[in-house]
DNA sequence: CGATGATTTGATAAGCATCAATAACCGTGG
DNA sequence: CCACGGTTATTGATGCTTATCAAATCATCG
């Protein structure tokens, strides 16, 4: 595709998945980044429930959590977001339903909400991407939504790893090496419970299960899924909602 | 607001509770939907997972839930779609990850997707609109994957009652008697632990359990919430994330 | 009024949470 | 280099929530 101009950064690579874009539209991608970054440390909560940000917040580098917090203190992570994830649109004056952490040194940048939607009516590929992007965001959130209705302990982080290798890939952050695909997982096995509605406990557990079956290898940060066929198919993992 | 308007269509009525919409917003909706409809009867499936509709669906009349099917059989409802929702918006041809099934006899507008798009681009009003809209879906079903996640069988079906009963009544499909509020529910006990992730007989068990407590009354098809105060108390629900 | 689907109830088992305690790991400073 | 405190991971024991299976009752409607 247009893989000839090698777009900088993590947004333009992301936009450029969904849509062929030319490089006026790459070079418009870069001028709406080229404003102050924000550097967040790992942990920080840089966007908070309630919060009005006026701007489009998208995470150029890093990993970080969407999560909600119940008034008695229960945490559901609703999200991960990778590099070249939209955080947030505004939409008039509304607030956060969620607060945005940090999971790994991140990069943020804020882009100006009308130069955002100028740009997509300018150019239709811009257009298609950031449709598709938000169209795919939204699968991936349906999805989430069924591991937690319906599926077993092992099947919810099977297919919790099946979806992020997946996405890595997509933007060039998987190691491959013989039949196993492995890459950087910044996440504790307390935050895997937020996200799959578990106790911490029992993802241990389950952990320690797939390691047996020789499914994962999980160390120093790093995930390796050693026979990711095996693993997709029994968490009934199926990529067809992540393709635009 | 507009109230002077009284737009004739549950989509008017809906998109003007997101921005001040004037009457040439309200004619442009009406043209819109000027269109052949589709009138579909109670569990029809209408739109299925897999399919490309080129043309934004929006539901005028009736209910309609999303399902998401696993290969096993498993079924997940990932959402109830009331009049005025819009249930999908196309974008190039991407697939629909989910099927929509009516609940009650439902009527579908499809409207041409450039048409949309362009009544959009003219009037800020309707941008905005459209905006909050997309904005409020995705909060709900962030919200949806809190309940699966984190809460009690009790607080799921609580949870839900409060936030349907709120949608509703900003449709005018609410029934006001002295402290109660009641509406036309065509859910089935089944559909509810589909919806819920829960099985249907723990559903029937909640569900007296909320009868009992004096909290709701469930016959012929119609909910009543007897306290809802009390009950979005002891659900925690906070209708914060369905406002504009 | 029989037939079909929806709701209700009981009994049992599985899955997962909870509590408690220990072990490994990691960055920090002595 | 080692000691140290905090975070993260691991394991065991126990019990609650909820699923599952089976069957009876209740509605609804042609």
């Amino acid at each position: 595709m247009s893989a000839a101009f090698m777009p900088c950064n993590a947004l333009g690579r992301r936009l450029a998945r969904y849509a062929p874009l030319d490089e006026t539209d790459l070079r418009a991608i870069e001028r709406l980044c080229a404003v102050p970054r924000h550097r967040v440390p790992p942990r920080r909560e840089f966007l908070r429930e309630g919060d009005r940000p006026g701007a489009v917040q998208v995470l150029l580098e890093g990993w970080a959590q969407r999560l909600v917090l119940l008034p008695d203190g229960r945490r559901q992570i609703t999200g991960f977001a990778l590099p070249g994830d939209v955080l947030w649109r505004p939409s008039g004056a509304m607030r956060l339903d969620f607060s945005v952490i940090a999971l790994t040194p991140a990069m943020i940048v804020p882009i100006n909400a009308g130069a955002w939607d100028q740009i997509a009516s300018e150019s239709s590929g811009m257009a298609l991407a950031l449709a598709r992007q938000e169209r795919v965001a939204e699968a991936i959130e349906r999805r989430w939504l069924v591991n937690l209705g319906q599926r077993t302990a092992f099947e919810r982080l099977g297919h919790l790893f099946c979806e992020l290798c997946h996405r890595l890939d997509t933007i060039g952050m998987v190691t491959r090496s013989d039949q196993s695909q492995s890459f950087a997982f910044p996440v504790t096995q307390v935050e895997l419970a937020e996200a799959t509605g578990l106790s911490p406990v029992h993802v241990n557990r389950v952990l320690r299960e797939m390691r047996s079956e020789g499914l994962i290898r999980l160390e120093q940060r790093t995930l390796h899924l050693l026979k990711r066929q095996a693993l997709a198919q029994r968490t009934l993992f199926d990529p067809a909602y992540l393709e635009p």
